[in-house]
DNA sequence: CATAGTATCTTGCATAACAAAGTACTATAT
DNA sequence: ATATAGTACTTTGTTATGCAAGATACTATG
């Protein structure tokens, strides 16, 4: 147990929303949605992305397709399906939710 | 895979954050911070905190001291150590990066 | 002395994160 | 032509951990 971890564990939670956040703009492909999760410093790696994708896949949240790419291998872009829509509306609330629990746990310690 | 899972994911990350936070106000036992976290609408169960709580003693952030009650079996007090201390300190630099890193993936969002 | 209330601990299962290695396609330099 | 690098997706094995359910144990009360 050490600090680096706890940042691993506290994001974890949030990352199946950031990704449906990510697809929700419109078709994209894992390698650019583990790049924007990077710069918005939500640290992922490959062995948790794409499981994580294949599940909400078999969860219906997502949907894909093959596309050729002129510059490598062939991608496998995804979007959301309505299903993945309305759970993405939930999230929403969740966060908002989750975000007011926090705020305020850390003013009771302030208080 | 449905939303009430994605809800206690969500929590997850954050649940060590607000036990921490908890008890830095000072001596605390494990029944109370189940309530506060309940209050605050955090869904955590016996079976998930008194484990958590165990691994946070192991890694020397907490301390803790039994007390006996006058209104039932003896409470383990929980406190923070100086470790601790500064663990939580490095936890509130991340919870608000990672609040910054949802926010900026949202706005994306809704450009 | 049985029942209810409070408090903590343990067991066993299922899920999931992730490091690491593997597969496979394209472009480019030699 | 072929080796190397870059891109993209997949799989495997280990490890961690969330949690339902049940156990243990103390006190107060009817």
């Amino acid at each position: 147990m050490n600090l680096e971890n706890a940042q691993v564990q506290m994001r974890k939670g949030i990352l199946e929303y950031c990704i449906l956040q990510i697809i929700s703009r419109g078709e994209v492909y894992a390698s650019e949605i583990l790049d924007e999760l990077l710069n918005a410093k939500i640290m992922v790696v490959e062995g948790t992305l794409y499981p994580l994708l294949t599940r909400l896949k078999n969860a219906e949240l997502l949907d894909y397709q093959w596309k050729e790419s002129t510059s490598g291998p062939p991608r496998k872009y995804y979007i959301l399906t309505e299903k993945g829509t309305n759970f993405l509306e939930g999230l929403d609330d969740t966060w908002i939710e989750l975000a007011e629990s926090v705020k305020s746990i850390i003013a009771k310690t302030q208080k």
